[in-house]
DNA sequence: TGCCCGGAGTTGAAGCATCAAGTAATGTGG
DNA sequence: CCACATTACTTGATGCTTCAACTCCGGGCA
């Protein structure tokens, strides 16, 4: 166990430039939606998961695992948005444990407001600088990396519903 | 400005992806670093940026920009760093509005037990899943969102001292 | 020389994330 | 049917990040 194996140039060089990407990236995504809606990504993306969903309302767990969160860090953004009228949580009817919630038509309404201004963002910071090519990359190299990150199976909570087979990428290399 | 180009289907797919690596990877890091070493991959980063420079020394500043941070953020960092006893700080000779930090025995002594945890997190999380092709996808892809992230030039400051003409991708379609 | 502007850095307060407990309801073995 | 572990969720404390002042030094320029 002591002979580390180095990332060589090529990915010296990748690495350096994806963690200056995950500083960056999300530093300014946030600070558009926070300039212009007072939302934080974070906040943003639970309010838009429950409006794709029918009813809109989730358990919170099924919100966490969508949004890539812990319950703790979940139920303390809830918490806010609940404070803002947003979101309103109730028990379920169905198990004594478990709380839905229910974004409310006011956080229907914040959603809709705040989302172009938030796409035109993504495009201008991502899919203005790529060509079909690049999406494919990005969507590939992302898809290798998920795998990695999340070996059991929370991604397939999230990513899509309009899913296809998922598969579209040249052998990941994954063993 | 009403008609918003909303993301296709492709562009859909590789966004949440991308978002959730966002979410995960730094987060995952974090924690090997944290549990291993007590350090955070900000922290860590400038750790290892000053040990990198010949001296190891670099005024506040410079060390900002090699790790993409405000210099607020920066100074609260290192004056934690400096409790610790890796960095310390001093008036720069030259001119007496600079600070120069400098990276302390102790402190490239933390750097050098760290970093090889970190480099096999790094690899184990990004590379194992990824062949040649793969990581050159992702050096190509990183470095068009970096031009949209940072149009001027503060990537230079940054990215690598070994670095070569830095363009061996196919014309990233930036306009 | 004196004034003022801008760059370098620090600091304090406020917000958000994370971690460690804690509560409450539901299954599960005896 | 009662204890006990488990699941679902909440809460409070702590630490890191951000934002908005604020200080201090150096450079123009009159």
């Amino acid at each position: 166990m002591d002979e580390t194996r180095w990332l060589d140039d090529d990915e010296q060089r990748a690495w350096r430039r994806t963690a200056a990407v995950m500083t960056l990236l999300p530093a300014a995504l946030d600070a558009q939606l926070q300039r212009d809606a007072g939302l934080t990504q974070f906040s943003y993306l639970t309010l838009a998961m429950l409006s794709e969903t029918p009813g809109r309302t989730l358990p919170m767990s099924a919100l966490a695992a969508t949004v890539n969160s812990s319950l703790s860090r979940l139920s303390h953004v809830v918490a806010r948005l609940e404070a803002q009228g947003w979101v309103s949580r109730e028990p379920s009817p169905e198990s004594g444990r478990v709380t839905v919630a229910r974004l409310t038509d006011a956080g229907l309404e914040k959603v809709r407001q705040t989302a172009p201004g938030h796409a035109a963002e993504v495009r201008r910071l991502i899919f203005d600088a790529l060509d079909g090519e690049g999406v494919e990359s990005l969507a590939c190299v992302t898809a290798a990396i998920l795998g990695r990150l999340d070996p059991s199976g929370k991604l397939r909570a999230n990513p899509l519903r309009r899913g296809g087979p998922d598969q579209e990428c040249d052998p990941p290399a994954t063993a």
